[in-house]
DNA sequence: CCCAGTACTTTGCATTGCAAGGTAGCTTAA
DNA sequence: TTAAGCTACCTTGCAATGCAAAGTACTGGG
């Protein structure tokens, strides 16, 4: 049982969270993303990114465009859906008990 | 995709912190902690605690004791070992910076 | 002696992040 | 024009793990 291990499962939980609001920013393409994750340490590779956006946008969530780009191939920029919007309403709210739900477990002190 | 999914999601990337964390405070059988769970509002089940505190047990993090009961059937009593204290402190360390993570990427306002 | 309650265990499944490798379009430079 | 290098997107196979459901076993009451 390594630390990066459990990282890692934690970060699982959020990842559409945070790549949700990502897109809400800003319509953004996969380097885009992986640019903001990576800032704030949320590190997320290429082969977990890409199925997952598929998986949103089959969903309902996303839609993309395809955009032409000055240096390089076109890219697919993804924005959110009403939705999708909806939907990360949600999960801000199902996020914020969780960080309660866990403060709870973690601050209670013995008897 | 409904909330309830996601919820589990993300509560899988913390059930190991809040089990320990729980453990930490006063050693524990299984039903302790999962009404302590239950009261934060982390609901989990039996099929997913029982493995899991196996796991931990034979990761060397947990030890156990049995201990007989006025009624029913004799509990398996989990403490932390020296092991699992330090795990669980750097458990308290990779949530909070996952926390931070989250709020930098989920309050970033658009350009 | 059976039944209900408590506690612990096991099995099989579905989800999903990730490593690694693959395809293809674009630009640059010889 | 062609080769090299970069960017972008996609796919495959694997491993981890939460969960539903069913099973085992001990205890005490009627």
């Amino acid at each position: 049982m390594n630390t990066e291990k459990v990282r890692s499962q934690m970060r699982k939980g959020v990842l559409e969270y945070c790549i949700l609001s990502v897109i809400k920013n800003n319509d953004a393409y996969a380097s885009d993303i992986l640019d903001t994750l990576k800032e704030a340490k949320l590190i997320v590779v290429e082969g977990t990114l890409y199925p997952l956006l598929t998986r949103l946008k089959n969903e309902g969530l996303l839609h993309y465009r395809w955009e032409e780009s000055a240096s390089g191939p076109p890219r697919k920029y993804y924005g959110l859906t009403e939705i999708g919007q909806k939907f990360l309403n949600e999960l801000d709210t199902t996020w914020k008990e969780l960080v309660t739900a866990v403060e709870l477990t973690t601050s209670k002190k013995s008897k």
